[in-house]
DNA sequence: TTGTTTATCGCAAATCCATGCAACAACGGT
DNA sequence: ACCGTTGTTGCATGGATTTGCGATAAACAA
């Protein structure tokens, strides 16, 4: 089914209710293997309730990224969404010539996190952190 | 005065034009100590070219950016711009709650950055990373 | 100085995302 | 099953940034 007991539960936990919206959002981002747009789920939701606005789409995904459910991919000028599974959390690479994706182990960013912690009490949003670059194709060296 | 030889330089070199309006934009670029959003680069260069449009201080400051003359730096859901000098270069830590800013010694992003472009051949945009989360205040420990 | 080329500009429209508000509906209590 | 509280929604609107396009003006050669 929709299996996502943790996270309504999250919801309810914090004093959220948990709406038909929401699930159908939920389901649609959990359902894609890789991220998908903003737009893209507004769509989708459209198949199940004609009548849901794109703003409560916005709304959705912020809320379930602020909950820590769904991780944020800033492609181009464009937000993308994934849900956060924690077996397989991942920060990602986007070239900005190409706007060609890759993943990354956390690992990478895990010394850096933990500096800005300690040195500043800084807590980096590692999860929804978007490395923008030059990818090794658009950019070979030369 | 506007010494900014080596931006000029820079722009003929790669093909493009000096314009009032670019100079505009990174005179007062360049004479903010700190970092200031698009809209108030417009509105300081609506005072020599009162008919400048807003999407031009937009083109000009990405292009800007592009040469490596000036860092964007995201601040909640806007774009601010400072003078990219090399002596004194730095990176910027948001709070996401109530958008205090903190400067940070690219030192600390050295060596994940040269471990992205010697295992994936990425080459971050590291001038241009705003890294976002919770500052001491906002989040205290405990 | 004049002409030619073509990058750039101003303007308008479009895109993406956020927000204010009144109607609505989820959920706990009865 | 019904009610009341209050979180949510749809709709309309607004804010920030980008883009298409015809007119304009840098740059450079003659």
């Amino acid at each position: 089914m929709s299996g996502h007991e943790s996270a309504v539960a999250r919801l309810r936990s914090e004093g959220y209710r948990m709406t038909p919206q929401r699930l159908s959002v939920l389901d649609i981002v959990a359902n894609r293997p890789g991220h998908i747009g903003a737009d893209e789920v507004w769509n989708l939701a459209k198949e199940q309730h004609p009548y849901v606005d794109l703003a409560t789409i916005y709304r959705t995904l912020q809320l379930l990224k602020r909950l820590g459910v769904v991780t944020e991919v800033v492609i181009g000028n464009k937000l993308h969404f994934e849900l956060a599974d924690h077996q397989t959390r991942h920060n990602h690479m986007v070239c900005s010539e190409c706007y060609s994706v890759q993943t990354l182990s956390p690992a990478y960013l895990a010394e850096f996190s933990q500096r800005l912690q300690g040195e500043f009490g800084f807590t980096p949003d590692l999860d929804n952190i978007t490395i923008g670059g030059i990818c090794s194709i658009c950019h070979p060296p030369g």
